[in-house]
DNA sequence: CTTTCATTGTTATCATGTATACAATTAACA
DNA sequence: TGTTAATTGTATACATGATAACAATGAAAG
């Protein structure tokens, strides 16, 4: 089903390449969706579990809550309350370094790493049932056009 | 440039699949944020300007608060703040109907119209340029691809 | 007709994102 | 060296999203 037919609107997007744009986006929000779906159980966001995944699988122990906001191309005066919330849970610690003054690494504790574990093993499952009716060639394919998107989008 | 050196980040994304899902997901991303650059100048959001995208070209003239939310996949309960917003701005505006006591129609007014008139043109400019490096045969091939995706998330 | 169930818009609280401004600190330069 | 630049984390204000609850209203069922 085409989607201004999913999306219950009565008349069709005219203009191919919007549409083609518009599937992207509103494919992208469902992804998301669904991520925050499969994760709730873990009590834990979408952005936090990036956030960890960036701690343990990104990170070459020097991470700062800029870094993290770039990696993850969110603002970084979004990063202080994440890290906030993160760290009244128990997930992360701020550390300060004598070296800078201005910095605090952020480093994922072994309650953080519990987490992780479980989490991420509910959330790949998922990402494999979702991407599952697509081939090697799909994906190829999604990753290569949505490259050359991005290179039309400045930053 | 693939995706892992665009974000910075030092490891590539081994999973080809999750890479995949996550080309979709920060394209998706970068899109809503370049919509909203691109229709800050006009003093209007995105979600803003899809409720008068929605109010001009796909409406019957009977457009309620849920069907907004339905139409934008958005939540009814945030539709209301949205409304409210927009209505205090001129662009939009509630009208009770007999037959239903519960149900507000949503009209867009002529401000709301001269606003879109001009949003629209930038916007669709900028849908062109973003997209015009790929081919017809490529817009089709995403649709079809993240169709396919979104057909394995529920909802 | 009356009782029950469903729908509509609203409110509340929360998480996440933007933009802007600020103090503290570091880096760069005349 | 001393002044100016840039960087880092934080605070504020706002928009938008999710949930959960609520009163008012309409629909369905006995």
């Amino acid at each position: 089903m085409s989607l201004h037919q999913e999306l219950g609107w009565p008349r069709p997007i005219i203009n191919r390449a919007h549409e083609a744009l518009m599937n992207i986006a509103v494919t992208g929000d469902l992804l998301e969706k669904e991520a925050n779906r499969v994760l709730a159980p873990f009590g834990i966001t979408e952005a936090q579990f990036n956030v960890l995944m960036l701690l343990v699988y990104q990170s070459e122990g020097d991470m700062t809550q800029t870094r993290i906001g770039e990696m993850l191309l969110v603002n970084r005066s979004n990063v202080t309350g994440l890290i906030d919330r993160m760290e009244k849970a128990g997930w992360v610690r701020r550390t300060s370094i004598e070296v800078d003054r201005r910095v605090k690494f952020i480093e994922i504790t072994p309650e953080g790493k519990a987490l992780l574990g479980k989490a991420h093993q509910a959330y790949y499952a998922r990402v494999e049932e979702i991407m599952s009716d697509l081939s090697g060639a799909d994906w190829t394919c999604l990753s290569e056009l949505t490259e050359r998107i991005r290179g039309r989008i400045p930053r």
